[in-house]
DNA sequence: TTGACTTTGTTGCATGTGCAATAAATGTTT
DNA sequence: AAACATTTATTGCACATGCAACAAAGTCAA
């Protein structure tokens, strides 16, 4: 008998990240959809455009983690939903300068402490495991690979 | 100015989470896609019935963090590619008996030094803090939430 | 046994996704 | 300038997904 018989995938590590993501992004999904109506790829343009001011799409496809057709959609229909504006980058027309509205970031103002809120609840069921966690997924996350 | 003011998406640890487990997940994906042509959905049924036996849809769903749906896709998509048959339970004709075929073994056999190889590129990659990372994990896949 | 309820697996439907193709703008080369 | 190549954002398309509805089988109470 091999390891490979004894293979549990309740023990293999990338399935082990994947369902903790998938049980934390679906409990966030949840209350962000019921709270504020809005989706995770949208909220994460509202919070980027929040923190970066005006962008174009690509620049949040590069730090978002997100497709370019991904954002384009979110922005759309955030566009629609009056949170945002859409704007032409008056040196380079290719790109689009989105911009929070008014609408937006009030809207903005009361996600975040609700995020804030949702990090403190799984740091605190981490508790000092949490600092662990935080380097590994550093590493992960970092570029050289 | 607020904390909410410098609230930076790359240092939120729900996307932080989300990000490097898309990340190793889609790596994953695309070499199972490559070299032995079946999805994650199906990697799940087939390593979960080479390490349970034979199993119902309802056991997948309870063990392997996938809709009901899902699997009864994965599995018939199995059953057409000949990985396993589907059966019927004889003391309880509503379950199904999920089993490997003899082309279903060969392809575990397979498929699972790769993960093993794949695992063991992470945990290199992340050196003495995979304990950590794990650990974490573990914290978060617990029930008690 | 009958009737109501529960459980199991499949499927229809609406939605979200990634990828490729596209159009428009810009950059580059001659 | 003209021709060609690259970049940016959108969209068509095929596919995967989650949820609800459903049928079939089982359970249970009267």
């Amino acid at each position: 008998m091999t390891d490979a018989d004894r293979f549990d995938l309740n023990e293999f590590l990338p399935y082990r990240l994947n369902a903790a993501a998938s049980r934390i992004s679906r409990a966030f999904s949840e209350r962000y959809r019921e709270e504020f109506g809005i989706s995770i790829p949208e909220w994460r343009v509202l919070v980027h455009l929040h923190h970066a001011g005006d962008v174009s799409v690509r620049d949040i496809e590069a730090r978002v983690d997100m497709e370019k057709s991904k954002v384009s959609r979110a922005a759309s229909r955030l566009e629609t939903a009056g949170y945002i504006t859409k704007g032409v980058n008056d040196t380079d027309r290719r790109l689009l300068v989105l911009r929070l509205t008014d609408k937006g970031e009030a809207l903005v103002a009361r996600l975040l402490p609700v995020a804030m809120e949702y990090q403190d609840e799984m740091r605190a069921r981490l508790g000092p495991l949490a600092e662990g966690l935080e380097a590994g997924l550093s590493a992960l996350l970092s570029d050289n690979a």
